[in-house]
DNA sequence: TATTTAATGCAATTAAGTTGCATAAATTAT
DNA sequence: ATAATTTATGCAACTTAATTGCATTAAATA
């Protein structure tokens, strides 16, 4: 298992560190978005800068991708197979529960209509948000 | 026209305050989505934590809406006529310009599909954020 | 106009994001 | 396997956003 892992990490160009390692499985182990105060209460022995670029390295390499919504503070999601460096799967589709806020990615293959922008737009992803209540709160 | 202004916010059972009136009139003029930065910048004569709290009554008498992104910091944009305290329009298009960071609502109807959720899951509402180019930055 | 109620400004706190630099660890070349 | 090189980490420090309490001021109501 640790072995995908550093494969990973090979895979993007990342040097396999402890922090990086952690990090990942638990993005592996949960199945919600994650945010950098998420990080610093699971890994006290980390330092709360090392997390900080740990979360960047791994967005700029397409490990993970940013997860827009409302709260201020940036939450991260595991990006699929089909994302790298160069290729991002832009189009997301994510859940945020309006009770325990939790937001996890919807990665099934999901329908995104085409937007009609105005004159001289271009498009290049698309984020479709849906708000609600999870199983949970429901 | 501040007569207007006066009547959306006595219809919000919102006191009439310059602070108020300006910020309002700002986000009318704006068409772009603005931050709480944007107002420290354009107000220097009111207090940070004033034009805060603006916007958080605003928000939560249904004047404004946040819209989700990924730079961590929160922007709003003005609500439609339809919205209220007790009836928000949840579906709202917007558009991000990765160029010049701009965001601005697409007010016009736009079709957003069904999205199928997980068992037990409930939608409130759905936000379709298109990123890309605008006019001026294409 | 007096009373009541809410908004404002100020001080202060928490948290997120960020950078520079010395040290330690991981990769690479020998 | 070890030395050289390159990158990651931890620490200190700083910036900005979000947030709360409280005294003061202003708006709405009686």
């Amino acid at each position: 298992m640790q072995e995908n892992l550093k494969q990973i990490l090979k895979n993007h160009s990342l040097r396999i560190t402890d922090c990086r390692l952690d990090v990942m499985q638990y993005f592996l182990d949960e199945k919600n978005a994650l945010s950098q105060g998420d990080l610093e209460n699971r890994f006290t022995e980390y330092d709360r800068v090392t997390l900080y670029r740990t979360l960047n390295s791994f967005l700029d390499s397409g490990i993970l991708h940013k997860i827009p919504n409302e709260t201020g503070s940036a939450t991260y999601g595991l990006c699929h197979d089909t994302c790298s460096p160069e290729h991002h799967d832009h189009n997301h589709v994510h859940f945020k529960c309006n009770t325990c806020g939790q937001i996890e990615c919807l990665d099934e293959k999901q329908p995104i209509p085409n937007i009609s922008l105005p004159k001289g737009y271009e498009a290049e992803g698309v984020n479709l948000i849906v708000d609600g209540k999870c199983a949970n709160c429901a």
